[in-house]
DNA sequence: CAAGTCATGTAACGCGTTACATGATTGG
DNA sequence: CCAATCATGTAACGCGTTACATGACTTG
């Protein structure tokens, strides 16, 4: 049901096509969420037909159909409703910190080779997270432009508050698992080497 | 499909029936990886006409039937298999930060509110593995005693080590959304103080 | 003898993923 | 004119959740 409120919170922006959110949830929105085409496209069906979103058909030249969503009173009601009400907390679950906790049953590249990919994959969802938060604390976020634009001036600083601060969040835990994947290779190495004594030579050093 | 690893996993320490594994799932190793009953035991079954288990019949004194469920050889060729296998990254889908980001649409009070639970919520599973991380380094974690005294004492390190890798990866991103909250209710803070400007007084004041 | 917990499941449902399908328009 | 991108979906499947169902054994 989620899918449904990040649709919502996009089109209180401003409105804006099918395509165009999916290309959205496909790039900056989708570092927060991701949604495919297959998902969005039936439910903003479901939510029009629930009178959260108005379409308007956009027959440009052609007769090309393109429907652009804008979202109704209903939705913004909804949506208020939404961000009034707490969620719930379900317990984490989360395979890489199961399969951390099973690393000896792995070869030991193997074990390292996971763990290099763990720290890559963050590190880039830091880089993009960072990006994004800058893009919001200097405004060129277009979403975030369009919605300033929407709305009065006394409430932009909150508005770049909040979003800048959700960013944030994703940043610190990108650098909090980064960092763990740094401790786990330093693990593995102090491990192989216990086993291996003084064994060879560190091939490789990590900045 | 990581149920299926997560019960492996379990059963490499030891043989269990499926009551004893959904008990854990609900208290020590729910912390990493939670499963309702009704999963586990046709998961269980499945597993087992995969070969990957093999079950026996425990009929203690009357005719209550109990299964009791040992890992195969074909089993731990899976297990190891998987623990050799690099998992997928998939892009995070966090509906606590979305919410944050849309934080200026709730009632202040609500706002408050929700990052008090997430505050409280994540201060308990920090607790939970606190506690859980010292009866991996100090032995005590019934499992992983089970574990230890079916394995050659010179992987023990390695085998704690592991252990105490993975909670201490939970550990420092439960700390890191603890600090985020108490950002998060800074920022509310200091957003309201300039709405309202002096105000009044602070009637709660965090540790 | 009643309440709790031991012990094992089935059924229905929903969200999300992957794969598949189609056709129009635009730019090189 | 061909490839990329615009634009919109359908279908099948799987994992996980919630609710429901049952009965035996144990402890106070």
């Amino acid at each position: 049901m989620s899918l449904r409120y990040a649709l919502l919170a996009l089109l209180t922006a401003r409105p804006l096509t099918a395509y165009d959110m999916a290309k959205q949830f496909s790039a900056s929105v989708g570092h927060v969420w991701h949604a495919p085409d297959s998902q969005i496209y039936p439910e903003l069906r479901r939510m029009e037909s629930d009178g959260l979103v108005e379409a308007r058909e956009l027959t440009s030249g052609g007769r090309r159909t393109k429907r652009e969503y804008r979202i109704t009173d209903d939705g913004l009601v909804e949506f208020r409703a939404w961000a009034d009400t707490p969620l719930d907390y379900q317990r984490e679950r989360d395979v890489h910190h199961l399969k951390a906790a099973y690393l000896e049953w792995a070869d030991p590249a193997a074990a390292r080779e996971q763990l290099q990919r763990h720290l890559t994959f963050h590190s880039e969802q830091l880089q993009q997270w960072l990006a994004q938060r800058d893009g919001v604390l200097d405004r060129s976020n277009p979403t975030l432009a369009a919605r300033l634009e929407n709305s009065p001036a006394e409430e932009h600083e909150r508005v770049v508050a909040f979003k800048a601060f959700a960013y944030e969040g994703l940043i610190e835990r990108a650098r909090t698992e980064v960092a763990w994947a740094r401790r786990g290779i330093d693990l593995l190495d102090r491990l192989s080497g216990t086993a291996a004594e003084a064994g060879g030579d560190v091939e490789e050093r990590r900045a």
